[in-house]
DNA sequence: CCATAGATGCACT
DNA sequence: GTGCATCTATGGC
């Protein structure tokens, strides 16, 4: 259990000094805010998934340090923000010490403040749409790849973690993690039962190759 | 509701 | 060349 903090104080970068495994779960609730030119905009976290080091077969880290997961080798409170799939970007926050490679990833959350400017990033989305799903929980908070290694536990961070009402610990769910086929025995996914905001589940999708086109069995 | 396909850039083998 | 820690549109029921 932890200790109850005040309502709305910085998440210090002692709280990420952690395994991601740990401090996961402990990340819902909490509420990241990104300051912009455009505005703000505060999206409270309910879902998320954690990234177990060098040692975890569905890390970004487990091969080893490359240019795009050298964030992930840093120190805790970092983003490390990836590309993919051509065109998305997630974010993860650092955790343990450095050198580690552990890390959270944000999947999903609600808009609590800055509904408008969310919007107006998302083009079409029903509020509780806004920032379900790490690629849109992203696009939401106007995250990108220029964020890639921010600070969010810097005294002057325009983007940064509070602490938000406290999530009863009844109230946490979790199981496998989204899209990836290692780990299925890990039930690194967390997220609060009963939000709508949650993304839907989907389960890795095991690749079919080497099949004559249009084959069905 | 559920299932599938396509988009699309880049890291890595 | 292969395969994404994804999203959206579309089509079937």
């Amino acid at each position: 259990m932890t200790p109850a903090r005040p309502l709305g104080a910085p998440v210090p970068r002692s709280f990420f000094a952690r395994d991601a495994v740990a401090v996961a779960p402990d990340l819902l609730g909490c509420v990241l805010e990104n300051r912009t030119d455009a505005g703000t905009v505060a999206v409270r976290l309910t879902e998320v998934e954690a990234y177990h080091g060098a040692a975890d077969p569905g890390s970004h880290a487990y091969r080893g340090r490359t240019p795009r997961n050298a964030v992930m080798f840093g120190d805790p409170g970092h983003l490390y923000v990836y590309f993919t799939y051509g065109m998305h970007y997630c974010m993860n926050v650092v955790c343990a010490p450095g050198g580690t490679a552990s890390a959270v990833l944000l999947r999903a959350g609600e808009v609590v403040r800055g509904a408008e400017l969310a919007t107006s990033r998302r083009l079409g989305a029903a509020p509780r749409d806004l920032a379900r799903g790490p690629a849109r929980l992203a696009v939401a908070l106007g995250v990108g790849r220029t964020d890639n290694g921010r600070d969010v536990c810097a005294r002057d961070a325009s983007l940064r973690l509070r602490t938000g009402s406290p999530v009863p610990v009844s109230s946490v769910r979790s199981g496998p993690r989204v899209g990836v086929a290692a780990g299925a025995d890990t039930p690194w996914r967390f997220w609060i039962a009963d939000e709508p905001t949650v993304s839907a589940y989907r389960a890795h999708v095991p690749k079919r190759r080497g099949d004559a086109r249009g084959f069905r069995p």
